[in-house]
DNA sequence: TCTTGACCTTCCAGTTGCTGGAGGGACTAC
DNA sequence: GTAGTCCCTCCAGCAACTGGAAGGTCAAGA
């Protein structure tokens, strides 16, 4: 199949399969045309990695599970040890932007937000506020 | 003050440093010998800056509420409007994460993590078990 | 047959926010 | 003079695409 249905299939835009075939994800091979031809296994390949990716897995992990994935011999050890590396800095993650977030909306909350110039955001962000008097002899 | 003693007081890496001036949010002038003097003020805008930075705000953002910051006539509204919108960039980026977690700790605590090869983690990536048999036709 | 439009191709550049390294100048201390 | 530590610029690269230009291919219709 084209490019285009293999898009269609997998919700993949065409620009992004055809990066997944520079990296190496996936090798469809060509008609006497130069396009490329999309075997059934090319697409699920494709729609494996999509997957992947939507659970925030980077590409050198997609390829990784890939490869785990073909292999019949794989222990599913590896798969989880994966997976659960991953889950952990998805945690790191959640508790950074939580912690951004109990920030900025306490900030958010304390700003009048009117036509006046003072603002508890941008007293935060300034912070040294006494330290700073506009450009001293430098 | 150079480079190098900024970026102590700051924290920033000396590249980043570099760099932000090459964005133009920074404009040390320079010494006789071609090195970069920073006044007191730049140094408190790259910490500002590098403040603004953790808080997970864009450096459009940052260059946006430097802005701010300089201009005596702002209204607090618009700096509001501002970190408000970026907060529920944030709200949206928590909920991916917690979606993708919520599914990969299911995978994951469903994965024997054994030496055989059936894992439910693959399983969820392959999604259509039954479409995909090693190479149809294409 | 020609042309139109929808495909497909490659290649190059840009995005964000840095980071690393090469190659070289400047300054300080001994 | 020389060693060591600064500083400088420029180029390249990371992740994971995305956009666009310039051009080849193919099917359908006048």
């Amino acid at each position: 199949m084209t490019i285009g249905e293999a898009a269609t299939i997998t919700g993949l835009p065409q620009k992004t399969i055809r990066y997944y075939e520079e990296i190496d994800l996936v090798r469809p091979d060509r008609g006497a045309n130069g396009y490329r031809n999309f075997s059934r296994s090319d697409t699920h390949k494709l729609a494996f990695v999509a997957r992947a990716r939507s659970l925030g897995f980077s590409v050198g992990e997609c390829r990784a599970l890939l490869s785990l994935y073909e292999d019949d011999n794989r222990a599913s050890a590896d798969v989880r040890q994966l997976a659960g590396e991953h889950l952990m800095q998805i945690d790191v993650k959640i508790a950074e932007l939580q912690a951004m977030r109990r920030t900025l909306a306490d900030l958010v909350e304390r700003c009048r937000g009117d036509h006046r110039p003072d603002c508890p955001i941008l007293d935060e962000l300034a912070a040294h506020k006494a330290a700073f008097h506009k450009e001293p002899v430098s």
